[in-house]
RNA sequence: GGCCCGGUGGCGGAAUCGGCAGACGCUGGGGACUUAAAAUCCCUUGUCCCUCGGGACGUGAGGGUUCGAAUCCCUCCCGGGCCA
């Protein structure tokens, strides 16, 4: 009798797998395709690094792998894919530094890690799998950004429309330009006769010069170029998103220094979408505090928009004229703007703020101010937005020598410029009303501006500071109106008198959309001198990425330095015919940001062969569309890591929503149900002095971890796993030591998938001991024989194994894989203490087993008769009727303390459990001379006699 | 500061429609097998008291509701996450 061999079993297994296409999942209309429910579980694929699979993968990708199993043996078809987020800025570094081609590095990244992800038994469609680098799918990211250049946002319809539609809107005259360069409907046709033919402060589209005429439109597009302030890293030689700049202001990449930089940028308008993005978080399954970061992230309030004249401008003439127009959509050049929530502290309001940005501020500066006010504005610009945000006391600002009236009380108030106000957020200006805003408050306290109370709080709180709904107080004919009413009255009025409406105000800014650097994929636009900025058309694509030797980004330690994207010295691949009037023109050479790659892949698993479109219709329906549980549609469960709760999973939603409006997929959400594995952890071990120890050098035997070598004393914490701190598991060690379904088995038996929780390589060998022993109760070894019997089952077992049935069902379902496994190994203790089990009851094990500890399951069904692969053999079932026992045993509780135990019929009634209950010695002892006076009889649960 | 999540033996964790706290695994202790060891198997392992029958205490702390609370409510402490 052979022993447990983990590694020739899984190598044959994993080699039969491969050869069989056990996992290739046909689609609707190919062969093999039967018509079954579908079942599309996504684990988040991984970005390929030079250090491949660590735990933390296979947190994820072993409890996906072990549902995409349990779902084809409950006779799904089941999608379960994977491939590799490969473009972006560590890919890259990592080329640079080895000074090898990122294709290559990448190309042998995602090699090793398919190894490793074959080696744990992982059973993806390999047929489906692809990297984000691969020309035909970033031919097809480069496709949806030309459909986002392509489109507008209707805000009438509230959806994404082809351009075209608005050419043609602005072109049939359903649309007009009004002053301020917005595209709105024309005004009712009384007014325009009233003012004589010409309708006032209106421009029909044929009205305006080509020039403007395409300026106006490439304003509307969902991927448009503007100058915006972004993070400059002139090391690393690009832009970088906010979430890839430390607190510190440095890149996460590298920690050089990031400054704070305008320039031109191409920008994605999924400020368009913030509602839908907001509302249709109602729709999907998702744990709630990502829902929450989300919620957060768009940053939705209700307000009012205010518009403060400028003190030199306005006198009683202004607000007359404004009592008789409307609110005007862009404010005139003398008017500061402003956004607020609390349009019911305007009283409140002694003094305004700039962002040092603020187009006004250069404009309105008094001559003696401007010294100090040019001064403060160069400091203030290349300080990062965390840095301007962060909760620091000390609060900075500059006076402009500026007054504006407030339209409220038409008081003057100055205007200041200071840093804790950003132009990308509201208006870039702030009415301040120190009273009831802690910033503002810190501010006023810093430079002695006057603070006045308009709300008064409830009983025994101060109102200096105090930001909550009170009742209102010097605020004239408002006084005594709680702040939501007064909120909405004193918005009414503002819009009567011309000077302020409702409005709504996200925090979610457009996304910055282009990176500087070599390894992304190249945007399909070219610059033309006589036409602009053009797109290439779909015949074009992909777009492919020139060769070059030298791809790395100039690096400079000058802050002023310009960046010179690496794709600007591919002189050859830049120069171009423009594809409009054929002239000469030059291709964008900014490249797309790592995000864009990940927005779609779960689509294009569904087809991924597709040469005509990123899927195909019928195939998107089947796989993504509403099914049984799932009535939004969307990836059925998709898994991974709560650090993309944000970014990714919007961005996904912004792109799956546009091709949503287009007609391109069928649902508006792509993730029906989310769910994130915890964190694995690591126990790490310092000496004395904190040097980290590591593992082979900590001797565990002892009642305190102690050096092997030197006999000291160490400290053992709990914490991420790092190289510096020594206690990295790698999962290719634990493999070969103990096997890949012991890694697997562990990697579940640990804890809730939710919870983050230590990897502990004390613990691996009680789950390997588990599988050593499931080894011998059928296939025997050199310290015994198999107990695997063809004599008639034992009911007992029996009964057992039916539990086990459900329970390990049930746990799946709902995700709980470390009781499933502990009931596994209570199965499998009461078969060895039974020293027998039958064949066919071990057979109904091996499959529940099998989604777990699929080598090891196969390789004993083998052993146990059956010839063909268990992978798609059909879950057991279990009878209700082997589920309840005849007898029950109860614990009797006297005054809620366990007295006894009963033994009764499990259909015995009350009386019945009562006098057995009485009789109990224990429950008589604990009753002694008291009465009992209540009795609670819980069915099947227990028994409680209340004495006195 | 706000919001969310969590706190259970020596360790990871079970048990949450209120019903036997500590399943399962690890660790520790004892034993069997062995010349010995490994492997394997059996017993035991929350704390304290005990006349060995049992008893008291016990799920971060304090209070409450209830026949009965790890679970529900209130106050507080600690840890983690997100946002300010």
């Amino acid at each position: 009798m052979a022993g447990y061999d983990f590694a020739s079993i899984e190598k044959k297994w994993q080699r039969y797998w491969d050869e069989n296409n056990t996992f290739r999942q046909p689609n609707p209309g190919e062969e093999n395709f039967a018509d079954n429910p579908r079942y599309y579980i996504l684990p988040f694929f991984p970005y390929p690094s030079g250090a491949g699979l660590h735990v933390g993968h296979a947190a994820n990708y072993t409890p996906t792998d072990v549902l995409a199993r349990y779902w084809r043996m409950r006779g799904r078809n089941v999608l379960y894919p994977t491939g590799f987020d490969a473009f972006g800025l560590p890919a890259e570094q990592y080329a640079v530094e080895q000074g090898v081609h990122p294709r290559e590095t990448t190309r042998a990244n995602i090699d090793n890690m398919i190894r490793q992800m074959k080696a744990a038994g992982y059973s993806y469609d390999w047929d489906r799998a692809f990297s984000t680098t691969d020309p035909d799918y970033y031919g097809w990211t480069q496709w949806i950004f030309l459909w986002l250049y392509n489109s507008w946002y209707d805000p009438q319809q509230d959806r994404a429309r082809p351009i075209g539609d608005l050419i043609h809107d602005l072109e049939s005259g359903e649309l007009v330009v009004d002053l301020g360069g917005n595209v709105v409907p024309p005004p009712i046709s009384e007014s325009v006769e009233a003012v004589g033919g010409t309708p006032g402060g209106f421009y029909k589209f044929q009205e305006l010069q080509p020039d403007q005429q395409r300026r106006l439109i490439d304003e509307y597009r969902l991927a448009y170029q503007a100058e915006v302030p972004v993070n400059w890293c002139p090391m690393l030689g690009t832009v970088l998103a906010n979430e890839e700049v430390t607190a510190e202001g440095r890149s996460e990449r590298g920690d050089h220094p990031v400054y704070r930089r305008a320039m031109r940028q191409w920008m994605l308008r999924i400020t368009s979408y913030a509602e839908r993005l907001l509302a249709d978080l109602e729709l999907v399954d998702w744990p709630d505090h990502i829902k929450a970061m989300q919620r957060n992230w768009i940053g939705r309030s209700a307000g009012a928009e205010v518009d403060f004249p400028l003190a030199s401008a306005a006198g009683d003439e202004w607000f007359e004229a404004r009592g008789e127009s409307v609110f005007p959509a862009a404010p005139e050049d003398d008017v500061i703007r402003v956004y607020t929530t609390r349009p019911d502290t305007l009283f409140g309001a002694t003094y305004m703020v700039l962002a040092p940005e603020h187009p006004l501020v250069e404009r309105i500066t008094t001559d003696r101010q401007r010294e100090q006010v040019e001064q403060y504005v160069a400091q203030a610009v290349n300080k990062s937005e965390l840095e301007r945000t962060a909760e620091s006391k000390i609060k900075t600002g500059v006076f402009t020598g500026a007054y504006a009236v407030n339209p409220v009380n038409r008081e003057q108030i100055p205007i200041w410029v200071a840093d804790y106000v950003m132009l990308s957020y509201g208006t870039g200006a702030i009415m301040a009303v120190p009273a009831h805003d802690t910033r503002d408050l810190e501010f006023a306290e810093q430079f002695d501006l006057p603070v006045i109370q308009v709300v008064q709080p409830p009983e025994g709180e101060d109102w200096r500071g105090f930001e909550g709904e009170g009742t209102a107080v010097n605020s004239g004919d408002y006084d005594g109106l709680p702040t939501p009413e007064f909120k909405r009255t004193i918005t009414e009025d503002l819009e009567r008198a011309g000077v302020g409406r409702g409005a709504v105000n996200y925090k979610l800014r457009d996304w910055l959309f282009s990176r500087q650097r070599y390894w992304g994929e190249p945007f399909p636009i070219v610059h033309c001198r006589e036409c602009g900025t053009v797109d290439l058309s779909e015949d074009d694509l992909p777009l492919l990425l020139p060769e070059m030797d030298d791809f790395t980004p100039e690096s400079s330690s000058d802050p002023t330095a310009l960046p010179h994207p690496p794709l600007a010295r591919a002189a050859e691949w830049v120069k171009t015919t423009c594809p409009n009037c054929s002239g000469p023109a030059e291709r964008e050479t900014n490249t797309m940001p790592q995000w864009a790659g990940s927005c779609w892949y779960y689509l294009r698993f569904c087809d991924p062969h597709n040469d005509r479109r990123p899927c195909s219709p019928k195939l998107e329906k089947y796989w993504l569309g509403p099914a049984g549980n799932n009535r939004s549609g969307g990836v059925d469960l998709y898994v991974g890591g709560a650090e993309h709760a944000v970014l990714h999973l919007l961005y996904a939603r912004f792109w799956h929503k546009l091709l949503y409006d287009l007609g391109h997929v069928s649902t508006p959400e792509p993730f029906a149900r989310l769910r994130n594995q915890g964190m694995v952890l690591s126990f790490a071990h310092r000496d004395k002095r904190g040097m980290p120890v590591p593992p082979e050098l900590v001797d565990n035997s002892g009642e305190t971890p102690v050096h092997r070598e030197t006999g000291e004393e160490l400290t053992e914490t709990v914490e991420k796993m790092s190289k510096s701190l020594k206690n990295v598991i790698n999962p290719d060690d634990v493999i070969s030591k103990y096997g890949a379904d012991t890694f697997r088995m562990y990697t579940l038996f640990m804890g809730p998938l939710e919870s983050e929780k230590p990897w502990n390589p004390r613990d691996v060998p009680g789950v390997h001991r588990f599988c050593q022993r499931v080894w011998r109760m059928i296939a025997g070894d050199e310290n015994g024989s198999a107990v695997v019997t063809d004599d008639p089952a034992d009911d007992e077992l029996e009964r057992a194994l039916h539990k086990l049935i459900r329970k390990v069902g049930d746990d799946l379902e709902a995700m709980k894989f470390n009781t499933a496994i502990a009931a596994m190994m209570e199965f499998a203790n009461a078969v060895q203490k039974a020293g027998k089990i039958e064949r066919s009851q071990a057979q109904r094990f091996m499959l529940l087993l099998a989604p777990f500890a699929p080598h090891l399951a196969e390789e004993l069904w083998r052993k146990l008769g059956r010839r063909e692969s268990l992978a798609r053999h059909l879950w057991p079932e279990y009878d209700e009727d082997m589920l309840t026992e005849a007898d029950v045993e109860l614990p009797v509780q006297v005054n809620g303390k366990v007295r006894g135990r009963i033994r009764v019929a499990a259909d015995a009634d009350e009386d019945k459990v009562l006098s057995v209950a009485m009789e109990d010695a224990g429950v008589a002892r604990a009753v002694g001379e008291k009465n009992v006076v209540k009795t609670i009889v819980v069915p099947g649960r227990l028994v409680n006699l209340v004495a006195k």
